[in-house]
DNA sequence: TAAAGATCGTTCGGGTCCGAACTATCTGAG
DNA sequence: CTCAGATAGTTCGGACCCGAACGATCTTTA
């Protein structure tokens, strides 16, 4: 299989060719697998769960929290969903011109626009999340029951000192 | 401070709203804080070290693969990366217009193209790679050093799973 | 109560990002 | 030897992605 290299082959690569660097390579392997697992995560649910619905990642990302929140204010969903203003006002265009949000601009304060799923939005994500919560189980199957919640602890301190 | 959730309440907010709907809730926090872990380091790495080299994510990585193999073939560097050969095809040529990289049609196979760094693709990474790999160390700060190598074994098991 | 400043969402330009369709090349079965 | 099939990288169309610049709106200050 030319080509093609192992996580640890690449590993042990970056060690010989990066040695005498004075380099943190703990840190390196977790943000370089941190990388990886996210990616791979994120490519996974596109292909299987979020495909079948002709939605993007990010789109269905900024459903979820609309529909989390009942309704949300763009820069909440932009905070929640990790994607600038500029990139949420395109996705919410979209999503708007598929009839699955309304943007509605704020009553006592003029500059907010406030985000709500339609009826046809409410019943798209009634019937995807729970299979995009299947194809989580999948991705974490990996892990045993008691090291889930020690996943999820230590990705919120890297979240945490990143900020 | 209106409009902004810390992550405890965001969990919350999840778990009352979807009550009763027979989810996997643990595999959804990991995922989440995953792609927020994630996301986080990415855009901070992004604004910090890459941003005064006018580099995006994707482009440092590719170089980054090229600079650690040598020289790499582009569906080697595509899969490493984590992006399409469609995409990788754009990047590559971005980075060769700037002068970063150069394309090598095989000569054994006419199909196949390597990537090599150039002269001053090297000297670009050789400068680069240590600012960056301070960035990595202060994605991982809140962690004991005991628990990188934890965390690192964790993540590698979510990107096998996922496959 | 104006003018200065802060904050919000949109627009713009340029760079990813992907699947699908395409061209070029190599490989194998007959 | 040939030509169907597999494989590699590019192109294309459409969606995302960001910083910077912008107009609209609210807030602060004098």
């Amino acid at each position: 299989m030319p080509g093609q290299h192992t996580l640890d082959e690449t590993e042990s690569q970056v060690a010989t060719r990066l040695a005498g660097m004075n380099l943190d390579f703990e840190a390196m392997a977790v943000t370089a697998n941190l990388f990886r697992a996210a990616n791979a995560a994120r490519n996974h649910m596109e292909r299987t769960v979020l495909a079948k619905s002709n939605l993007t990642w990010t789109a269905f990302v900024v459903l979820w929290v609309a529909w989390i929140w009942e309704s949300a204010e763009t820069r909440e969903i932009a905070s929640e969903a990790g994607v600038s203003k500029a990139t949420l006002s395109g996705v919410l265009t979209t999503l708007e011109g598929r009839g699955f949000v309304e943007r509605k601009r704020g009553e006592k304060d003029g500059r907010l626009v406030t985000v709500e799923l339609t009826a046809s939005g409410k019943r798209l994500m009634k019937k995807l999340f729970p299979e995009f919560n299947k194809s989580e189980r999948h991705v974490v199957r990996g892990l045993t029951s008691a090291e889930q919640p020690v996943a999820a602890d230590i990705l919120r301190r890297i979240t945490q000192a990143t900020n």
